[in-house]
DNA sequence: TATGAATGAGTTTTCATTCAT
DNA sequence: TATGAATGAAAACTCATTCAT
């Protein structure tokens, strides 16, 4: 219910509050700039600028660049998951397409997301810390074992457990989707051809339709059983 | 200014089959060597040592590293097509089950392909030409368009063009499924403990299972319209 | 994707004075490795250590290689107009031979600014920026207009503008001189044979001798008119 | 008088005559793209490509770039001497006015000619074996020695082997006048500044001023004596 | 003679990170 | 806490030249 006002931070942070709210702005201007460029390009120095602070700053917050992503990677996937939750504890039950539609409309609004989850295994995993990876996965097992019992109340036909491995897969598509949505420039003027049409995807249609065959497919198998 | 060249390893390919054939080799030592580290991590130098060539000789046959290494991901992408045709050519009907395992077999033969298909979103694509680019994505068109056409002929039930959209879904689970059950060295570690047992993933297994899911789901989707 | 930083040599430069300091310290320096080596051969790498910096820290003072001699050619050129406008002041009028004498004794005591001549046309110009070409060239209009007007002011038969010209003159005479006078080694070696000697120049001697005569020249052509 | 055909090299060169008529053809080959382009971006390659002819068979004329294009160089300055030659010799004696102009329109017709100088001291001669070297310094001192006598013979005043000096200094001029008037793309756009305006120089007029200025200062100055 | 496949030396610049102030 | 000057590792690619054919 905070209305966050964007600040210059000519002062220094003492607080406990101050220090999180000042994390904070990092990581809104890191997710910020994330949307315009890519991850190499994105300097720690430009980051510093735009939050008008100094390059050594950040590293007060964050001990590394793949450190500080990884936390914008979370914080963006941890509103995910709420935005599921919230959707999902509208139902006492749903349907496959439906279920598809909740998580859809629940992604549309993070649309860095998928980009970040992207990074995620190519970037941020190989360069973090033992320490940092726990507690990333941690957080991740937590989220998807939640959201995977939520699941499998809504799902009557849903097995304890399968909940979370669907979860895994509903990552997968979002993530291999994601990839195919996302062309580079390049590829982007090449898929213009007409022949190359159907190579052209929107993310929210194509994750919706897969992930509705989906939640079918794992409907169908377990009461086929 | 003056260049002097000392040793002499190789035979020269001047036939057209002779330059093929060492496109070849230089295409089998890149997947060789990339089994074993990470893109960045592999020089051009140590490859054309492999092959006991000069690194200029490499660029004769492909004219940067992101060129080699897409024709390294097409060539086994390849394979994995024909594998699927092949395996698919047997059957004149299949359930889902049995298609998942096929699909799923015939990537178990080509251990790469997996990390090659990431490579080729983060790293390869930003960085081939336009040509590379429409070369590449009109063979991924046409090697989907085919075995959506095969995959239509086997489940009854597919409209025209599903097939295609299916194989779309089929290849980012790949991705997707891929990345989740590959992870660096440190995030591996995090994995043994026994609270993140479950994001411990099987590729075969779990991709086959996703796959099983998703066609019975498409099967249902479209037997119930 | 770690970077450490181990050594460190230097006190940092944090004021205006320091870093200007520093900057100078630079330009000593490349300007005396300049005197032993050709461009090419100078690496900025030998530089830094020479000044007991890292490679990094040079481009925090200047862009590129050609930047940073474009300001040393520009430091030493300026050194030589002001040597040369506070020679001139001390005339009320000069005959042709003096002027001649005045500005080559100006030169000797930059031994290097005939090398950084060359170096300016063949390598530099090409290789900046044009904010870079624009202040370069401002400086020396600046200058070289100046120094016209002295002349004028010294020869009384020069109409305005004429100096300036005359100085364009003088300059392509300093630097076609200047390369006739600077063999390489080889071409060296191939001048010590006695029916090549005339082509043996001593740039004090000849330029004096051709300036002499060009300015003789201008008087002479004037008085004409 | 005779006519040359330009023709496309498909047979071998056996005899004396066709061999040097192929080096001729290298040569003006060279000339015509070194109208286009420095010389580091002329490669020997397109050089090759621009004959018909296969890379390895322009090192069986010139054994290295460098060679080569000092043979165009020389090439390219006879043929100003020889047109000296011929223009002067229609004299008994000449003004200098006349005769800087009657230089300058020689040099007009040889457009690279100056370009090629610029190359012979930066990039050449620091390039070349000792034969080479020897080579092209007899060349120039025979025809500088050549030109200077005919000068003596049109210029009065000038003493034995004063001819050939000033031929130095013609020559000298000619390279540093030629530099300034030949600015690289970056320097010509600064140059379109209003401001800047002094310094776009049209060679062949100020090189005809500077010419003019300095044979009459010569004259002076040896009447005076 | 002619070919063109093969060779391999060579260096600036970037930018995440550190640490003196 | 905050600053920003200083650090230094890192690797693809070119192209003159050679020489097997």
């Amino acid at each position: 219910m905070t209305v966050t006002a964007r600040k210059r931070h000519t002062k220094r942070a003492r607080s406990v509050e101050a220090r999180a709210e000042r994390r904070d702005d990092i990581l809104d201007a890191a997710e910020r700039l994330f949307a315009e460029q890519r991850f190499a390009e994105l300097h720690m120095a430009r980051l510093a600028k735009e939050i008008g602070l100094a390059k050594g700053t950040l590293y007060l917050y964050f001990p590394t660049k793949e450190s500080l992503f990884l936390a914008v990677v979370q914080r963006s996937l941890d509103a995910w998951f709420v935005a599921i939750a919230e959707r999902l504890s509208r139902h006492a039950f749903i349907d496959p397409d439906a279920l598809a539609r909740e998580l859809t409309d629940a992604l549309v609004e993070r649309p860095h997301l998928t980009r970040l989850l992207s990074l995620l295994h190519t970037v941020l995993e190989p360069n973090i810390t033992e320490d940092d990876a726990v507690a990333f996965k941690a957080f991740l097992a937590r989220k998807m074992g939640r959201t995977g019992i939520e699941l499998e109340r809504l799902i009557a036909t849903l097995e304890p457990g399968q909940g979370a491995r669907l979860m895994l897969h509903v990552l997968a598509l979002l993530v291999g989707i994601g990839q195919a949505s996302d062309p580079s420039i390049v590829v982007k003027r090449a898929l213009e051809r007409p022949d190359l049409q159907h190579l052209r995807i929107d993310l929210p249609t194509e994750l919706c339709i897969a992930l509705s065959a989906l939640f079918r497919g794992f409907s169908a198998s377990l009461q086929a059983q």
